[in-house]
DNA sequence: GTCTATAGGCTGATAGAC
DNA sequence: GTCTATCAGCCTATAGAC
């Protein structure tokens, strides 16, 4: 396990399936792509995950603990650094995901991979990130709703899932905007999270009365 | 074409698609599946669609076009009632996304669909979408750039594409907020559409200077 | 743990009768 | 336009040698 260690087959397969589900989906992608992607015979992968469903959900975990724990740790430092301030909250939300697209070691394609999570309506796959990563979401909605005691809960959690959406899609790089030359990766990256942030903050902070349904525009 | 004229092969085979696109993704949906929930004969959709990549193209048409030209139309009007004011214009781009997913003819699937179209890195579909559709998201662009003279261009894209993110996934019903008991799916929906507006409103007014961007947490 | 070989089934697409 | 029949290729998963 020292640094200099081969990676072993098991995280060769992780590490080739997390790059090709990025690229071409879960279904897109099959197993022979992945095991001549990670250069191991075609049985290892039934002999290591059991089965196509288990791998993409070890995909999942492998990364998806790593940015909770980053999530969780990063909220109670802010917590306990700029108590009752809304922005130091929205970056241990925000910045994790961004370092999780700047890792390094194939990082990158995990963000794109929660992307294809979220689009999967995939019963079994969304109730494990639920059960397994909802209490960080509803950690951060408690430390969101201390610091805007004005906003009624259903507005915050609103606010919340419009965040992630924003989140989940700049990091995945949809949308219009294009790395300009001269711009490394990562500075795109970190560009787009900072002004994720600012919009957010000043999107969280809007006034706190519901706000009238509009007219039902199908009827129009 | 009267309105009890019944539903043709082509249109049966293309509302069974886009339900099946959503539910699946695109590549996790076969032409036998599609086929066979249309209940036509397998051979009818290269009959009238030659390959699966162009059924997913007119699935796509079928239903953008419209939304495209609601989105226009209503933008129009907003320029021409509301000069200068952002919210029309918020409105104009969230609001026909809504009505689409109101709408009773099936259209409830076709956001998800744009969600599935996001997280597929597909390129053809990418590209088909940004040559027949990106005109759509300039005028937005060059419109809201008229209400905030004050905002750099790279910073409005960053929030078009926020808002973009933040409304494909708001109605597409990923996220947290679990409609509660007693509200219809048209007002959950509507709800949604209305606290978008407010909370994109507020982030696009943000204070207009580049921000600072954050040290590489991957660094830390 | 890693391999070969293969089972058994599904895929998109097409040829050709009607 | 719609059908049946079929192609060639790919898929996941497994059995069994080493």
């Amino acid at each position: 396990m020292g640094p200099a260690a081969q990676f072993s087959t098991k995280d060769r397969i992780l590490g080739a399936a997390e790059e090709l589900f990025a690229l071409h989906g879960f279904a897109g992608t099959s197993l022979r792509q992945v095991t001549s992607k990670a250069d191991v015979n075609i049985a290892a992968v039934n002999y290591h995950f059991g089965s196509k469903e288990n791998l993409v959900n070890e995909v999942f975990r492998r990364r998806m603990d790593v940015m909770s724990a980053l999530r969780l740790s990063q909220l109670e430092r802010a917590l306990s650094a700029h108590p009752g301030q809304l922005r130091p909250i929205l970056a241990a939300f925000v910045e994790p995901a961004l370092a999780m697209a700047l890792d390094r070691n194939g990082g990158g394609a995990f963000v794109r991979v929660i992307a294809r999570a979220y689009a999967e309506k995939n019963d079994s796959l969304r109730r494990f990130l639920s059960d397994h990563y909802g209490h960080v979401l509803r950690d951060f909605g408690r430390a969101m709703a201390a610091c805007l005691p004005d906003l009624d809960k259903e507005t915050l959690y609103w606010r919340l899932d419009f965040l992630a959406g924003a989140l989940t899609y700049a990091m995945a790089d949809f949308g219009v905007i294009k790395r300009p030359q001269g711009v490394s990766e990562a500075q795109h990256r970190a560009q787009a999270a900072a002004e994720l942030i600012r919009f957010a903050e000043a999107g969280f902070h809007a006034g706190g009365g519901r706000p009238t349904a509009s007219p039902d525009p199908s009827e129009a």
